[in-house]
This record gives C-alpha cells, sequence and structure tokens, in this order.
DNA sequence: TTTAATTTGTTAATTTTTAAACAAAACCTT
DNA sequence: AAGGTTTTGTTTAAAAATTAACAAATTAAA
C-alpha cells in the first residue's frame, strides 16, 4: 500500500516546479497547501516527517526542496517503464509526450497482435513471449498493464516472474502478486461510479434540505 | 473526497457480478475479502454501515447484495457522461466498450480542433462552444476531462458552469471547483512515481537486510 | 434434541491520518 | 535594540479508518 504522504510529496514537486518555473525562489507552507488542496499544518507535516526544512518567517527554498525530493524520489536517473497491450489505453500512453520530462521512459511495448508489433514507431513493440527477456536485458522494474481483463493476471504474473516491482494496471480486475510487487489500480469505470454516487448524494441533501424549508 | 468505504462497495459489486456469472448464490465476507485485498472483517463492517445484512452462518445472498448496492449506486437507470478533449486519452475512452454495462454511457464529446468534430461517429463530437448548450440539454451531471493541462481550469470552469457535477480530470492540474461539484484526478505520471518510489524502497531495505545478515 | 461449528454484526481497541496549538526562530519596523 | 509579526516545526488532540474481539444466530452433526 502506498502512503499518502509519498503521494502528496510527488504533488508538492509538480507545484514547486509550476512556482520555480514562475520564478519564484521561496514558497511557504500556505502556497503549497492552497495549490493542492490540503491545509498548511499538512504540509509541514509531510516535509518535517521526510527531513525537509525551511526557515522560519522566510519560508522553504524552492530549490532546496526539489534536490531533497528529487532524491527521495530517485528522480537522479530516468526510470524505464515497460507495457504491455497495445489497443486504445496502449496507445494513448505510447502517444504521451510527459513522460521524459518526468525522467521516466517507455523503453518497450508488447502485444499478442502480430498487426501491433513495431507498427507504432515511438517505442520498439514486441511479442509478448519476449516480454521476460525484453524485460530482463532493460533491467525495467516498472510495467503498466494494458490487456483485456482475461489475460491480465496472466500477463502480470509473467511481469512478477520477470523482475517487475511495480505494475500500473489499467484492467478491472485485483491482481494477486507476491508482497514485494506493488499495484496500483487505475478503473475509469469505478472513479465515474464515485463521482455519480458523490453527486447524486449532495442532490439527496439539496432536496432534504428543501423540503426541511418548506415544513417550518 | 469521496470515502473509502463507497470506493470499495463499487469493488464489491463487480465481484458480487462475477461469482454471480459463475453460478453461486451466496457468498461469505471472508471470499469477497479475499478477492479485493482486505479483511473480511473490513467487508462486514462496510456491509453494516450500508445496512447491507446476511445470514450468520449461511453468509450473503449475491442477488439481495446486488439489489441494495444498484440502489445505493443508482444504478437502476444509465447515466449520461460528457467528455471534453479527444486527443489520444478521450480517443481511447471513446472507444472503450465497457461503459454500457455499469450503465454509463458517454453521450458527446467536444473538442476545439475542427479535425475532430464528428469524426469519430461512435459519440457526436461537438466544437467546445457548445459544450454547456448540450450539457444542458443532455442533463448529463458527469463529466470527463481530457484536455491539454493549459486549458484544463477553464473547460472545467465551462462544464461547472453548465451543470456538471462530478469531473474526471486527466490534466495534470489541481482543479479549483465549487464544493458541491467532486474532482477524481487520474495522473498517470504519479501512480508511476509512487510506484518507482515503492519499488526502490523495497530493494533499499533488502539491501540493508543483505548487509546486516553479512556483519553477523 | 443437544452439541459443535461456523459466520455474521456490533462493540471495543488500535492504528493511521489529519487538524490544532503553540513555542521558537527569523525578520521587519520603529 | 526592542517589540511586534510572521512562519516554521514539534507536540498534542481529534478524527477517520482499520483491526480485533466476541456474543448471537444459524446450520449441521451427533
Ligand atoms: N479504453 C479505455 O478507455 C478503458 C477504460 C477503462 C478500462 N480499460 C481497461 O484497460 C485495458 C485495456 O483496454 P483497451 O481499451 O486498450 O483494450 P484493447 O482491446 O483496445 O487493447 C488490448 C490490447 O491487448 C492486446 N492483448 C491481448 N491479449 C494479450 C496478451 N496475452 N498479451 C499481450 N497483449 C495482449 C490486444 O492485442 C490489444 O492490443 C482493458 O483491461 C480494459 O478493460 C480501458
Ligand atoms: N495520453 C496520455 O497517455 C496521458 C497520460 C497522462 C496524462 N495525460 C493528460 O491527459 C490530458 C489529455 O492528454 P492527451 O494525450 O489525450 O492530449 P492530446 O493533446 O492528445 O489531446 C487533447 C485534446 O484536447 C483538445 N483541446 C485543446 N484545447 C481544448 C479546449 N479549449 N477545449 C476542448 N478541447 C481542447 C485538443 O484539440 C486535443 O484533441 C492532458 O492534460 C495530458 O497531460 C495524458
Amino acid at each position: 500500500m502506498i502512503k499518502k504522504n509519498i503521494q502528496r510529496i510527488i504533488q508538492y514537486r509538480m507545484c514547486l516546479l509550476k512556482f520555480q518555473n514562475l520564478g519564484f525562489e521561496r514558497i511557504f507552507s500556505y502556497t503549497l497547501a492552497q495549490e493542492i488542496g490540503v491545509s498548511p499544518e499538512q504540509v509541514r507535516k509531510d516535509f518535517s516527517q521526510f527531513n525537509l526544512r525551511g526557515n522560519k518567517k522566510a519560508g522553504y527554498k524552492i530549490q532546496d526542496l526539489l534536490d531533497k525530493i528529487n532524491e527521495l524520489l530517485h528522480k537522479e536517473d530516468i526510470h524505464k517503464i515497460i507495457l504491455a497491450g497495445l489497443g486504445n489505453i496502449g496507445k494513448a500512453l505510447v502517444q504521451y509526450k510527459g513522460f521524459i520530462n518526468r525522467n521516466m521512459q517507455l523503453v518497450a511495448g508488447f502485444d499478442i497482435d502480430p498487426a501491433k508489433l513495431k507498427k507504432n514507431c515511438r517505442i520498439p513493440v514486441f511479442h509478448i513471449d519476449d516480454m521476460p527477456k525484453v524485460i530482463r536485458e532493460e533491467k525495467a522494474r516498472i510495467g503498466i498493464l494494458a490487456v483485456p481483463e482475461q489475460v491480465a493476471q496472466e500477463v502480470c504474473n509473467q511481469m512478477v516472474e520477470a523482475g517487475i516491482k511495480g505494475i500500473l494496471n489499467f484492467a478491472p480486475v485485483m491482481l494477486k502478486t507476491p508482497e514485494d510487487v506493488t499495484v496500483q489500480n487505475i478503473s475509469v469505470c469505478n472513479e465515474l461510479e464515485a463521482l455519480i454516487y458523490m453527486s447524486e448524494k449532495t442532490t439527496d441533501k439539496k432536496e432534504k434540505e428543501k423540503k426541511g424549508k418548506k415544513r417550518k
């Protein structure tokens, strides 16, 4: 399970880069908090936990924070990522230009469909059977799973077997992995259902309030 | 903020459907827990909180749970969803066939690029300027944001103005919305960075353990 | 019919996460 | 240089989420 504070550190980092690009050198917990939607105390607590220190009255030095966070997140080197499944989602990811700015690189794709192989010229696409070999050669440790749910667990197993330690899973299945392999699920449908629930809940609440008023 | 228990309820639902399709009529908290990776106590607690009841010794009746969860999640009717941005991600979503099984329907897309309009024939695609009108006509309440980050807040504002109450945001920005509008962010890069952090952390730990052994 | 086994559901305890409080440091003003 | 203001960082408190514990219910077995 990934801790909340690390997820926020990742957000702070993006925010710090933004402010640095705007020409700022220093920043307050209040500003960061505002920006990512938490309390300033939360920001200070997070920083404190990772030993990121600022100056009283003068706030935090952006470059300083970035250096320390970059170290924490191992941003000094480029991380290789492999991708299984070059369907709709896979193709979108291959086209995405935002990875390299963040020191990540899609180094190879894999599919079972011969039509998908080598067609997308942005990254080399191999047959899924070559995945173990390529993962080992590239020493990749992070994989993205964008295959149909029916084969998700199977492809996951192959990744784990080849040494992958973190999997970003788009398939709507709960993958079973050894405990040293972390899985993060992205489920568009689940998120949408949660949004629908929230939206109905707030309207339900409003209607209740309305009725309450009427009774008065 | 969306509560954790609702997110699990959504997962239980998928799991229940799976077991129902396999021919089961009843299920135990233990089985569901196993399946989605939580403790059986958690499952029972969640069910208890939403007044989903089972039989001691005989577990839960799947159909019963599904009926109640469907009501809870407003699954009786099909929910209309609109999509802003028909680039890489937008196109992938348009192609996705999994929405309708879950009572959700992409009813319209919007883009600023004339080349994108009406080209994807699966759903009608309008110019972004028509979004307010179409949202109101369709009475859509949920929107997906898949536009470049530079215009994300602006398009978000237009959605909110037109009555959207839940936004699934793919852009790497923290959107500002009124508190009755819920936002869920999907950030592939953040998730990958978190996975990288975890994978490095576990290897760090292992190396430490190794060293510890050597010393002995 | 009685006993044993099993599983729920609630209550209590624990852990994790978030928020509040406030002293200490740094800076600014006078 | 003194006093006031601001902002950090730590400590304490509160809230939220998870886990544990166990009584009550139900079924199966003896
Ligand atoms: N497209 C979306 O918007 C969307 C939304 C939510 C969830 N998902 C999920 O994401 C996953 C991918 O979705 P998609 O729309 O890209 O699917 P898709 O069918 O377009 O692509 C799947 C790809 O995986 C390949 N594949 C099949 N079996 C394989 C195997 N054994 N090894 C390697 N590759 C294999 C197929 O050839 C295909 O190219 C699915 O599990 C889907 O449920 C997609
Ligand atoms: N593609 C990915 O895999 C990926 C990964 C992570 C994050 N994202 C994020 O998701 C978002 C979409 O990514 P993408 O790769 O699909 O981008 P894209 O550039 O392929 O598509 C963006 C689309 O938005 C349209 N657009 C631009 N301005 C608009 C406006 N004002 N109103 C309506 N439409 C407008 C463009 O015409 C284009 O069709 C971006 O914010 C990106 O950072 C994408």
